[in-house]
DNA sequence: GCTTAGCACTCTCGGCACGAGAGTGCTAAG
DNA sequence: CTTAGCACTCTCGTGCCGAGAGTGCTAAGC
């Protein structure tokens, strides 16, 4: 059931050509840009043979050839040349990204300017949730009697914090006490599984009910946190450069899609648990929404541990061999950042 | 100078029409719909004047008028009957904005939540920026030996914080030591006006130079804190219902303004300073990536000072009416938020 | 048996003409 | 000043046509 050698050369072929052209490729173009060898009438035998095959299809009789998703697949997987980040602009991103310090909200934020310049696709992060990380701090900083700042500080490094206003005035002192109480309590306590236990205790130790109650917000469901619980996007504009979005309707299903974020966060937090670049070619994701896009990703972990996946996704058609660079390089990056923070 | 009544009748009815329909409106149309008693033939006098006085438009000759970004001035200012709010729509808006515990910049997301589902338009906010603002209390709180978080609270009960890590650990206490030593340096300095002292004090009082450099970037250049010093958008996709983004070319033009965010910050902050809710048709923001849109905005302050902007920005061909109210009732809840946390 | 030249066939796409429909502007009468 | 009537203009949808692109098939060649 392997393809023999010319039949590879013809869909590599197809799928490079299809790939900068953006319009059906014919035999005579094959033909004529790379040299198989061989006349135009072969080149059509062997592509109708890749059509049955289903590795090619026809927009319509009379058209070229342009891949299914099958035929992505194989010329990903088997037919592809990798292609290297230009050494300079490696350097460049590193450096960037490397020197932030303003915190992983923005060194995230500025990857995916990088992600989304590179590759003119759409970049996309689903940031790190607080949700399943530890408790690693929790301080109290009053700001006045009656107001004070509460910060958590959960596993890599992230930091959340509110403004509480308390029912009753704090006395000098407490706050330190009582940041020491909930340090000690709450350390190493996993956002998001705050069980019964722990608001019993909780209420032992904090006896103001707005406290307590802020308390366990931010560390209950696991809401979007100052990182970012959710989906970040940057770039949409980019994908209507190219010419799959000539029409309104393909806009705006696309616009709904990075709004509507669902679907993407389901695929991304799967995506957070493989290893290594996945790439996830239209029909692949099973999700209609999704057919006709396809998504270069990578997992973000910290200690060994998943906490996010960031990539690109852009139309079937799409330059996967930069894609993939790109990401990983981005990828490793942030990795590098998330060791940092993560002490 | 001033237009007779039965010109101001025939005005209204064009916009309102024209309003709903996003068709040129004919004389005929006016006659059956709107009855002014008189003839179709009357009216089409009325609108040739209404045309030669600047009022109205006319695509091309033999197709029905439509109002000028004059025509919707003198509509919006005299002839448009304000529309209030449903009472059930502002309560529920009301407890949803005035119950949220999660900070300004969760509040601030909500309230663009609100106003981009009741307008059916964009909603934006140009967040209170740092910049501007008055150090009120800099907290340092360790996370161990040589991380720690540096937490700045400004003047409205907006909180940055960032993690440095310290070029030699921390002695014990000397955390709470610097906390209060730089509070009190700093309380009351303004947010973007770093000057040449303030860098001589911070030198003598703080001997790390990785945390001093942190804290000159802090209340440096006014970057984008947690609070989003920009501008947010949402509901980018709502305009894509108008018809008059039938074509690809106004979508990206319009995702770009909103990307871009510079033509529209300097807008924003303009109107920071206005007194009320302002409404900005087309050309008369004297900007021609801005002609084709109408913005509805109005100010936010705090402690009577501007902080802000929230708004809608649609096509010109806006129901007025509905935005106008719709603003006003979200800016005032905004405004009550920024006073509760201003304290 | 694989390759290839030749040719008929199919399908798309741009251009053009045409007619219907919508709406105006003008004129002249009420 | 209003209005009926009518000619005029412009858009828009439709159908037709021809050019062009590309294939599939057949039969001949190696």
């Amino acid at each position: 059931m392997t393809l023999d050698p010319r039949k590879q050369k013809v869909l590599r072929a197809v799928t490079v050509d299809y790939i900068y052209s953006a319009e059906p490729v014919a035999s005579q173009t094959i033909a004529r840009k790379y040299n198989l060898g061989v006349s135009p009438a072969t080149i059509r035998n062997d592509m109708a043979d890749l059509e049955t095959e289903g590795y090619l299809r026809q927009p319509h009789t009379s058209a070229g050839r342009i891949p299914s998703d099958k035929g992505y697949r194989f010329y990903v997987d088997v037919l592809m040349e990798p292609e290297e980040v230009p050494e300079a602009t490696a350097r460049q991103v590193r450096t960037a990204l490397q020197s932030q310090t303003g915190g992983l909200e923005v060194a995230f934020r500025q990857a995916l300017r990088f992600l989304s310049l590179l590759t003119e696709y759409t970049a996309i992060v689903f940031a790190p949730h607080l949700k399943g990380r530890q408790v690693k701090n929790l301080h109290l900083v009053p700001l006045d009697s009656r107001n004070v700042v509460v910060m958590l500080v959960t596993d890599p490094g992230f930091v959340q914090s509110r403004v509480v206003e308390l029912a009753s005035p704090l006395v000098e002192g407490a706050a330190e006490a009582l940041s020491r109480a909930l340090t000690q309590l709450l350390r190493g306590t996993t956002v998001g599984c705050a069980g019964r236990s722990l608001r019993e205790d909780l209420e032992e130790v904090v006896s103001d009910p707005a406290l307590r109650r802020q308390l366990l917000e931010m560390l209950g469901a696991g809401e979007e946190g100052a990182a970012g619980g959710g989906m970040q996007a940057e770039g949409a504009t980019n994908l209507f450069k190219h010419p799959e979005f000539r029409d309104v309707e393909r806009i705006r299903e696309f616009l709904s899609l990075l709004e509507g974020k669902a679907t993407l966060v389901e695929l991304l937090a799967k995506i957070a648990n493989a290893g290594g670049v996945t790439v996830r070619i239209g029909g692949e994701n099973h999700s209609a929404d999704l057919y006709p896009y396809s998504l270069v990703l990578a997992p973000l972990a910290c200690q060994g541990r998943p906490v996010g996946t960031v990539g690109v996704i852009g139309p079937t058609r799409m330059v996967y061999s930069r894609s993939i660079s790109t990401v990983q390089l981005v990828a490793e990056c942030l990795a590098d950042l998330l060791e940092r923070f993560g002490r």
